[in-house]
RNA sequence: GCCUGGGUGGCGGAAUUGGUAGACGCAAGGGACUUAAAAUCCCUCGGUCCUUGAGGCUGUGCGGGUUCAAUUCCCGCCCCAGGCACCA
């Protein structure tokens, strides 16, 4: 026994039991409750930074928290191990990726276990493995199959520095959303998965997925961008064909005057042929391809266009509308033709002031009239259509049903749907990937590979340089092959698979990591563990993982391989780890080390400080966890990460809040050590023992405590609370009078509270509180307790404080009996002399009776 | 511009359905112990006013409203963070 709180003596000590006696090692349990909980596993990039301590933080403290009630509890981690960085470094310190990563992987798994995390570590699962990589291939074949796997030629997004094409969600503002570079356009042929497939379930179910954060779902409506219209033909003029036109106001049509269409589209360049300003228009074009990037990004844009000398017919109206060029209109949204009503659209206003184009008003406000000529801006709210023959005098918002019906019945437009969303282009350039199981031969065009010859293993003799290009196509034995289907020579894909491909499923692989049979999915392990009950992680995934990852979960679902609808019950996203950056006028960002003292650790000028921003390398604002492990230990990081502020929210980080949290520790061993001699042999409370008021107050309190932190780690996630509550239950215990040695009620009393907090604490601190459940005398470890339950007459209160308020404001206070009736409540209050004092000459109108809470006295 | 969140002491944050605003922690100040320091333990700690009290007023971004009672509900505005944005 240690008087003193020796952390890493404890903490090794327990993390070598749980790894020898797999301690959270998990089976399928049909008579047990299961409870699947995940946190976004890591890229292994080297080390842990501090937003993995807290995010593991969070699902260690929930899995102890259900094993401990009663849950058969689904708690892995893995590495998302594919990815750029392995072929950075391979150039940077010639070191083959895979042994970059395995290197990696072995040094955070080694800081994982230092952290105490109760993973079931015989389930890692690392997506660069042939074993998990080969399941993937085969789900592309059968995709392939089906069509939801198909290659075309496009327009990509394509970041220089990271070499490699990009997702229209993976480009954030025009930039990589991982190195932040501009992206630029390139045509390539590339391979997508068709999750337009899926798109109206995946909208339909954000409105099912009542554990998600609301902003999360939102982001994803948006991004998928779901609008109602109609599709419109507007006949040319001199010809048979005619301008389709997507539009979502189509109550606006007898006010279009004029046609814009994308610069870029092909459109273009056909309605210019042979014209005077086939020249112009070119130029034009090209201009327009060029500038797109900086256009988009621009705040203040221009609008640019150009008159193609070509007419088309208003549909419903047979007047004449100009048909012109233009950058302010995408080619790849709707059909790239916009029907332009300057009235009543802001862009087609400036666009018709700007080349003095016709402008008709079709919707009049309610409060005033429109006047063309006069008009400042256009008038985009709701009001009454005119100009619009049988529609005129209808309410704008519903004729667009009529509208829609009346052009449907007239041949002239249909009902149609567009989205935002685009299909997923999977396709990289890159060496350290999952291959792309396909080949390409010359006679038999595209053919998968057949699913015996699975997986296509990515070589391992590979030259990797700085110059570019694919690594795998400069690789002759990988490249050259035999076509399954005609046995004639053949040259494979090089391209290899987007990485947030593997993370799509790697929950799925989790159930069953061991799983070799096809398809590498065990059902009967799925259909126990799926879907996840809790996903932790980032805010930074809103997006991307998680919508790439809940259409995986349909594709498996319709291939027969999983039974779930949607991956993810409930999602908790956690906010980012911040600090405040130190700079120095001459050195520029230094780390904490580098700034001791407030002085540069090299010229010893003052130190700026800087603005508090999310922990960074680059802004060298960062906290090494190995260092507050040195220092501390884990538990003592473990409870600030989960003090200083409830999940979801940015934590601050304070040097001197973690030396509260330590402090908070060894001040409850402290007390611990100071009775154990006294309560070790103490038997428990049998119930009916006369308790002195201190032991009846402490006994209060120790239930309380009981209550309040299971409602908070239950309910809400909110462990800064529980922590609180724990704290206050120690403080109770230094507040109370230390019972005499013959006082068996009073120290089983203490004994109580102790043993309680120290089983509060076992999610939050598990070593330290494994300890001190030894200390205690126990011989079963604590890990296999029960959470424990409060007795709600001893957490209820005899007495109560009741406000007095006099018209709503606080006038006194008294105490009462907590089954006081409220007539005798109301009297007392009215007896309280300092009401009385204040009610003097006063006329009592009505007296409130909250119970258990207030009186309030309403006087005139 | 639109969509989400959010704004509470010197600081991080509490206040579960409208009912004592500021739990808990940090920082700060004071005291005890000590030859001294550290550690520890105890006390004070939103602002303001005076008649210094078990005192008054005021106070949850700003302005209104509903209510006996508003950090909480409603209306208008300001600011901050995240997301989306020539989307027709």
């Amino acid at each position: 026994m240690n008087a003193k709180y020796e952390p890493h003596q404890i903490e090794e000590k327990w993390q070598k039991k749980w790894e020898t006696e797999k301690t959270y090692q998990v089976t399928e349990d049909k008579t047990k409750q299961k409870y699947y909980l995940l946190e976004m596993f890591p890229y292994p990039s080297g080390k842990i930074h501090i937003g993995h301590v807290r995010n593991y933080t969070i699902g260690d403290v929930v899995a102890r928290y259900k094993r401990m009630k009663g849950f058969n509890v689904l708690h892995p981690m893995g590495w998302d191990s594919f990815g750029l960085p392995a072929e950075n470094a391979a150039i940077e310190h010639k070191i083959h990726p895979s042994k970059w990563t395995n290197e990696n992987i072995n040094h955070m798994k080694k800081q994982l276990k230092r952290m105490g995390f109760s993973y079931d570590w015989d389930r890692e699962v690392s997506t660069c493995e042939p074993k998990y990589y080969r399941w993937e291939q085969l789900f592309f074949i059968w995709m392939y199959e089906k069509g939801l796997a198909y290659k075309k030629r496009s327009m990509v997004n394509f970041c220089s520095k990271c070499d490699t094409v990009l997702a229209n969600e993976q480009v954030e503002g025009g930039a990589c959303w991982r190195c932040g570079t501009e992206v630029t356009e390139k045509i390539l042929e590339q391979w997508f998965f068709k999750i337009t497939s899926y798109i109206d379930e995946l909208l339909e179910y954000c409105d099912k997925l009542p554990g998600w954060p609301e902003r999360v779902l939102t982001m994803q409506k948006n991004w998928i961008g779901k609008s109602y219209g109609c599709e419109i033909s507007f006949p040319l003029v001199g010809s048979k064909e005619a301008i389709k036109v997507f539009t979502t106001r189509q109550d606006t049509i007898f006010g279009a005057t004029f046609m814009l269409v994308a610069a870029e589209h092909p459109l273009v360049m056909e309605l210019a042929k042979g014209k005077s300003v086939e020249k112009d228009v070119e130029r034009f074009v090209e201009k327009v391809k060029k500038q797109d990037k900086l256009m988009r990004t621009s705040e203040y844009y221009d609008k640019e266009g150009l008159f193609l000398e070509s007419y088309c017919l208003n549909p419903v109206t047979g007047k004449q509308m100009p048909i012109f060029a233009t950058n302010f209109v995408l080619a790849e949204y709707g059909t790239g033709c916009v029907m332009a009503v300057p009235t009543h659209d802001q862009r087609d206003f400036e666009f018709a002031k700007k080349f003095n184009l016709p402008m008709i008003v079709v919707i009049q406000p309610p409060n005033k009239t429109l006047n063309v000529e006069t008009m400042k801006e256009a008038y985009v709210d709701e009001g009454i259509l005119v100009h619009s023959g049988p529609f005129d005098g209808m309410e704008n918002m519903k004729a667009l049903d009529a509208i829609a019906d009346y052009l449907e019945s007239q041949g002239k437009g249909k009902r149609t749907i567009q989205y935002r969303l685009r299909d997923w282009g999977i396709s990289r350039q890159r060496y350290w990937g999952a291959p792309i199981p396909m080949i390409n031969c010359d006679k038999c065009g595209i053919v998968p590979v057949p699913e015996k010859d699975l997986p296509v293993l990515l070589p391992e003799d590979i030259v990797l340089s700085a110059g570019g290009g694919s690594p795998l196509a400069a690789l002759q034995s990988f490249v050259e092959t035999i076509c399954p289907k005609c046995g004639g020579k053949a040259a494979r894909e090089t391209d290899t698979m987007d990485t947030f491909v593997e993370s799509s499923w790697y929950f799925d692989r989790f159930c069953s990591p061991h799983c070799d049979t096809k398809p590498g999915l065990d059902r009967q392990a799925l259909d126990y563990w799926m879907p996840v009950d809790q996903y932790i992680g980032g805010i930074e995934h809103a997006i991307l993982h998680l919508l790439y990852s809940r259409f995986y979960t349909k594709l498996l679902r319709d291939f027969g391989i999983i039974g779930v609808d949607e991956p993810f019950v409930n999602l908790l996203t956690q906010g980012m780890v911040c600090k405040e950056t130190m700079k120095c006028p001459e050195h520029g960002y230094l780390f904490p080390e580098q700034a001791a003292d407030g002085k540069c650790h090299r010229c010893g000028k003052d130190v700026i400080i800087g603005k508090t921003e999310k922990m960074s390398k680059s802004l060298k604002n960062v906290i090494d966890p190995d260092y507050l492990i040195k220092t501390y230990g884990a538990d003592t990081a473990r409870v600030f990460c989960l003090f200083a502020a409830p999940p979801e929210k940015d934590l601050e980080w304070s040097d001197q809040g973690v030396d509260g949290s330590f402090r908070f520790l060894n001040r409850t061993w402290r007390i611990f050590m100071d009775y154990i001699e006294d309560i070790k042999n103490v038997a428990p409370l049998a119930g009916g023992e006369t308790l002195s008021d201190d032991g009846k107050n402490l006994r209060r309190k120790t239930h309380q405590t009981i209550r309040k932190v299971t409602i908070d780690i239950e309910d809400r996630f909110h462990f800064n609370t529980a922590i609180s509550a724990i704290m206050e239950l120690i403080n109770a215990l230094y507040a109370t009078p230390r019972p005499a040695a013959t006082d068996k009620p009073g120290l089983a009393v203490i004994r109580e509270a102790l043993e309680t907090a120290i089983i509060l604490l076992a999610p939050i601190v598990p070593h330290f509180a494994e300890e001190l459940w030894e200390v205690l005398g126990h011989e079963k470890p604590l890990s296999g307790i029960g959470w424990p339950s409060f007795d709600k007459t001893i957490a209820s209160e005899e007495e109560i404080t009741i406000v007095l308020q006099i018209n709503g404001k606080l006038r006194s206070r008294i105490t009462v009996a907590v089954d006081e009736d409220e007539e005798s409540v109301k009297a007392a209050a009215l007896a309280d002399e300092k009401i009385i004092a204040l009610l003097a000459g006063k006329n009592v109108v009505k007296v409130i009776y909250v119970p258990k809470k207030l009186v309030n006295i309403v006087v005139k």
